[in-house]
DNA sequence: TCTCCTCGAGATCT
DNA sequence: CTCGAGGAGA
């Protein structure tokens, strides 16, 4: 399998200057596949400045002498006559890698297309497909995570945009087109300005990379002083069998106790989860298990209790 | 606190 | 493929 070493870099930005592309194929897969229609218009300063497509015919054809099924037929219009008179990859794609050059690329699931090219360029002409592209349902989905569906048809619904002749090459990327120019405005109107808006994407990312203990407050008023939990600091190694990290803390702070990050002098409880999925313990001990350990036989006030025990403790 | 790793869940492309 | 959850180690 190819690795794609040379493959570009999915970037989160609004450029100004770009090449949409789209493909159509006979399938889903760069291994088994093949490109029958390949499409590009370039943008300059945000005005169209050229474009290129082209059908391609595949190298061969299927047990019934087919260059595609009645599904891709019918889904992008494309027919069997058309493919028997068209170009083949080794002169189409050499246009198109010119017409493209080094531009970035803009695509929606470009992955979908940048593999398929890069496979095919390489293949048919040993050349290097290395530019950066920019990914619009990508974009969409940073934008709206609340939303789980960024088709490029549910994109344009979205911004009222009419969806038309679709699934041929060139249409497509128009529609492309259009998706960025309204995921910009919209981006722009969330967040005050496109730097505002990746500035966001940036910090985000790097916020909800950890799960901070003190981040959780108790949501009830009332806490019974008596149990065992209050006061005392727990912390977590290992995933919960019956419920996430997250809501056994929150069952913490509600019943008077205390969120701790790592094992330290003052961590009083070490609840242990399951650490299977992770290949990098091997003797089946985290290192927070290790400093607890360590930590007991300093005699300090700490217990390793599983999660069964936690849950009686929270229950009695 | 920061960076890097692994895994599972979802969704999209034709 | 991307993202979020969670962990390890420095």
């Amino acid at each position: 399998m190819n690795k794609r070493t040379e493959k570009g870099n999915s970037l989160i930005i609004f450029p100004e200057s770009y090449v949409v592309i789209d493909i159509e194929t006979t399938g889903l897969s760069p291994e088994f596949d093949s490109i029958i229609e390949v499409g590009a218009i370039k943008y300059i300063s945000g005005n169209e400045t050229g474009r290129f497509s082209s059908l391609i015919q595949p190298d061969c054809v299927d047990d019934d002498g087919n260059y595609i099924c009645d599904f891709i037929q019918q889904l992008t219009g494309i027919t069997n006559d058309m493919l028997a008179i068209a170009p083949t990859a080794d002169e189409v794609l050499p246009k198109f890698y010119d017409f493209i050059k080094d531009s970035l690329l803009v695509g929606h699931n470009v992955n979908f297309d940048i593999n398929f090219l890069y496979d095919n360029l390489e293949k048919h002409l040993d050349l290097v497909l290395s530019n950066d592209f920019v990914d619009t349902m990508r974009i969409s989905r940073n934008l709206h995570p609340e939303i789980r569906h960024h088709s490029l048809s549910d994109v344009l619904n979205r911004y009222k945009i009419d969806y038309l002749k679709a699934h041929r090459v060139l249409a497509d990327c128009e529609m492309t087109h259009f998706a960025l120019s309204a995921l910009q405005e919209d981006a722009c109107s969330i967040h005050g300005s496109i730097d505002y808006f990746c500035e966001y994407i940036q910090k985000r990312s790097k916020h909800k990379a950890h799960l901070k203990a003190a981040d959780i407050e108790a949501t009830i008023t009332e806490i019974n002083e008596d149990n065992p939990i209050f006061g005392k600091v727990f912390v977590f190694t290992g995933a919960l069998d019956r419920m996430l990290r997250k809501e056994a803390m929150q069952l913490v702070v509600n019943h008077g106790g205390i969120n701790g990050d790592s094992v330290t002098k003052k961590t009083n409880y070490l609840v242990l989860g399951n650490n299977d999925y992770c290949k990098s313990i091997k003797d089946g001990k985290s290192s927070k298990q290790k400093k607890a350990e360590k930590l007991k036989l300093d005699g300090l006030d700490i217990e390793i209790i599983t999660e069964d025990v936690f849950y009686d403790m929270i229950e009695g």
